[in-house]
RNA sequence: GCGUUCAUAGCUCAGUCGGAUAGAGCAACAGCCUUCUAAGCUGUGGGUCGCAGGUUCGAAUCCUGCUGGACGCACCA
């Protein structure tokens, strides 16, 4: 917590009620005291404009004058954190005193260690966030990378905010699609099952794109995928429960989510699949009976699952539960009757409908043959998570293009709310479904545009990495080792030892200043292949999920694979190199043990770098702020921005003083203030989902 | 046609909910490694904030219109 601006806050507050008798609240004074575009102006400022709202009149110039005289008059008051008031036009500009505030931040950064900017919030809210949600049987594109890390990110800073956060994966596991897949696995005799144990979702795959295709020509492809969904279905809601006592049971705790299916059969249990064994002589055993197919179906999507969770984990990404579809299709129909039955819903064209108030397109629950939609599974669903889970707000990270439908799914809540007192024989469903109203949000985000493999085709995320993987391989291969520096000294040492002004003399020189160009011909260690795979891994990684992270999130990228894969300027790279860079100052440094959290330091402003440190400090004593406000506006980029600057602000520091031979005394303040900028460039990263390397 | 949304440097983007002189990074050019990691740092050039009005002390930011792009508008998700 910024206590200058604190300070500074109540003082204001304090002269307005002495002066005008006018109270102003916590949050009104938040924005009264901004920080000016220019460092020369101060370090924090009042706007004349803003007391207008506060019993002050006049023109602003004049207003700044009343103002700083009374500011002047009761200085005292604040002498001990400020140095200084100045006014400028319609300005009251505010001068800290720079040596405290350096201390103060250190201090604080040194005794939170990575608490710093935590916030306690003053009512914990239960979030629910809802992201990545790809569609089982089918590759994970990096079309699914915006929603997921946006999504882990939102996650990673609401929970830093203080909330309950419960992040959930709702998987397409319904629909035509998968009595597709059904049909492809049955009708075709060549299946490779040796191949099919050893990526199951590739083969699936592939018999998806294989039956897509049959369709065109083949017209009982289509009418087979058509009908063994029906199979499927029919099964599935054959057992299922009643919306209102599955709603009854529903717990409020997070515990272990949903079953990741269905609540007809029950027992999902993870060993049930393990029974589930295919192969070329059982196959027909899940092709003929309703069940077999229904067990089909239930092992294409935990080999789905299995696969989705080997890629989130090595990208750091987890969920809390995952969801189906399939389970809010099973009680599509029971939303559809009630509303209908009350006349919320009516009958269009022989679909099902309600209409919204501001949205003229009418939003469609059901087909005029009965079935499901989109729509009203999302009902469905989000009745079910408010049953278990109770929650204050849930966030949709979705892309913009479904904005529409989320704005229906937000109405219906609105026009289920106002018509409860129609729902007169349920409890649980009334209950729940009138709460929801105003606790959606949809986070949307905008298109990737241009992305295609080099060859013009969809990109699968792990290649995606891979390639960002080889260029960060490329670049920590070219880097001059120990063994070449020392090598360059010698030839350097030996050029100078020539007579000077010799052609000898200057090329040995060169040949040393070109150090870069030097490669050594010793073979690498396995352990130096695997340290140079695991960093470039993760420096790959840190690129690509930057990339998505660092533009607002609403607008449309052009995506471009040279700005993907360069690791230069405002890049994922950029914030780990800098983290590693420091990790290295403080360890050459050897004086690690005598740095610690309680240790006596001052800084004077007499020092050649004061000044730099004072920029540093006070980058890092927005923090908190910055969190909050990615929080509130549901934007990671918002720390993105932040972490670059405070980034480049160290390198600058690091580029212009030099630490290591200056005397301990020097040396020790100086690395607790770049323990902390580290401490706090951590935390961002972790906040964005950007793995952290000790070593680049 | 209706709706949503966007337009800022050659390119990719910021711009602290209307405030002080519109900022970064790439790319270009010129510099900085025998000294703590050059994935870095310094400097130069580059803008009528799409166009036209309006609102007021004050507009890249709010309102209206126009132009141009993206997305969405009934049984896909």
């Amino acid at each position: 917590m910024d206590i200058f601006k604190e300070n500074l806050q109540k003082f204001i507050i304090n002269i307005i009620k002495k002066e005008k008798n006018v109270d102003v609240s916590k949050p009104e004074a938040e924005k009264l005291i901004k920080n000016p575009p220019d460092d020369s102006f101060g370090d924090y400022c009042l706007a004349a404009y803003y007391m207008l709202n506060y019993g002050f009149k006049g023109k602003p110039e004049t207003v700044a004058e009343e103002v700083f005289n009374f500011c002047k008059m009761q200085f005292n008051k604040i002498e001990r954190l400020f140095d200084k008031i100045e006014i400028k036009g319609a300005y009251v500009n505010f001068f800290v005193n720079k040596e405290k505030f350096v201390s103060e931040v250190i201090k604080e950064v040194a005794a939170s260690g990575s608490d710093y900017g935590r916030g306690v919030p003053g009512k914990r809210l239960t979030v629910v966030i809802d992201f990545s949600s790809p569609n089982i049987a089918k590759p994970f594109g990096v079309g699914h990378l915006r929603s997921t890390v946006i999504g882990m990110s939102l996650s990673n800073i609401y929970a830093f905010c203080g909330h309950e956060v419960i992040k959930i994966n709702y998987l397409g596991d319904f629909g035509t699609q998968f009595g597709k897949l059904i049909a492809a696995f049955c009708r075709y005799n060549d299946i490779d099952f040796n191949e099919f144990k050893k990526d199951p979702v590739k083969v699936l795959y592939e018999l998806y794109v294989r039956i897509h295709k049959d369709e065109q020509t083949d017209a009982t492809a289509l009418e087979e995928a058509k009908r063994r969904f029906k199979t499927l279905e029919d099964f599935i809601s054959a057992n299922k429960p009643g919306l209102e006592d599955y709603l009854g049971s529903l717990n409020f705790k997070k515990s272990d989510g949903f079953p990741v299916g269905e609540t007809g059969n029950g027992s999902e249990k993870e060993e049930g699949y393990k029974e589930i064994k295919l192969s070329e002589k059982n196959k027909n055993d899940f092709c003929e009976t309703p069940a077999g197919q229904y067990n089909l179906w239930r092992l294409f999507r935990k080999l789905s699952i299995d696969e989705f969770k080997r890629i989130y984990k090595s990208i750091g990404i987890e969920f809390d539960a995952y969801e189906g579809e399939a389970l809010s299709a099973e009680f599509s129909n029971d939303i559809k009757e009630i509303l209908l039955e009350r006349g919320i819903a009516k009958i269009s064209e022989g679909a099902v409908i309600v209409e919204i108030k501001g949205i003229k397109a009418p939003a469609l629950i059901a087909k005029s043959d009965g079935a499901s939609l989109y729509l009203s599974r999302d009902i469905v669903t989000a009745i079910l998570r408010m049953a278990k889970y109770n929650f204050d707000k849930m966030i949709y990270v979705v892309g913009s293009e479904q904005a529409l439908h989320f704005n229906q799914l937000f109405g219906i809540f609105g026009v289920l709310k106002e018509n409860a007192g129609k729902i007169k024989d349920s409890k649980n469903f009334k209950h729940y479904a009138s709460m929801i109203d105003g606790r959606l949000v949809h986070v949307k985000f905008g298109r990737i545009i241009g992305m295609s493999t080099r060859k013009g085709n969809l990109v699968f995320l792990e290649d995606y990495i891979e390639e960002a993987r080889l260029k960060a391989q490329e670049k920590l291969e070219e880097r001059p080792k120990i063994l070449e520096n020392t090598l360059s000294n010698e030839i350097y040492e030996a050029g100078k030892e020539l007579a000077e002004g010799t052609e000898g003399a200057e090329t040995l020189i060169n040949s040393a200043e070109g150090r870069v160009n030097i490669k050594s011909d010793k073979e690498l260690t396995e352990s130096e292949k695997e340290q140079i795979y695991s960093t470039s891994l993760k420096v790959g990684i840190g690129a690509v999920i930057f990339n998505d992270l660092k533009t607002r999130r609403t607008t449309d990228v052009n995506f471009n694979w040279d700005n993907v894969l360069s690791f230069e300027g405002q890049t994922g790279p950029y914030l780990q190199y800098t983290v590693s860079r420091i990790n290295s100052l403080m360890s050459k440094s050897g004086l690690l043990n005598s740095i610690n959290e309680n240790m006596e330091f001052s800084f004077s402003k007499n020092d050649a770098d004061f000044n730099d440190i004072f920029l540093i400090s006070k980058q890092i004593s927005g923090f908190q702020s910055a969190v909050n406000s990615a929080m509130e506006q549901n934007e990671p980029s918002v720390l993105s921005s932040f972490a670059l600057e405070l980034a480049s602000h160290f390198n600058k520091y690091y580029q212009n003083y030099r630490l290591i031979g200056n005397a301990p005394d020097y040396i020790k303040p100086r690395l607790l203030m770049l323990s902390s900028v580290r401490t706090v460039l951590i935390s961002m990263l972790s906040l964005l989902c950007i793995p952290v390397l000790e070593k680049m």
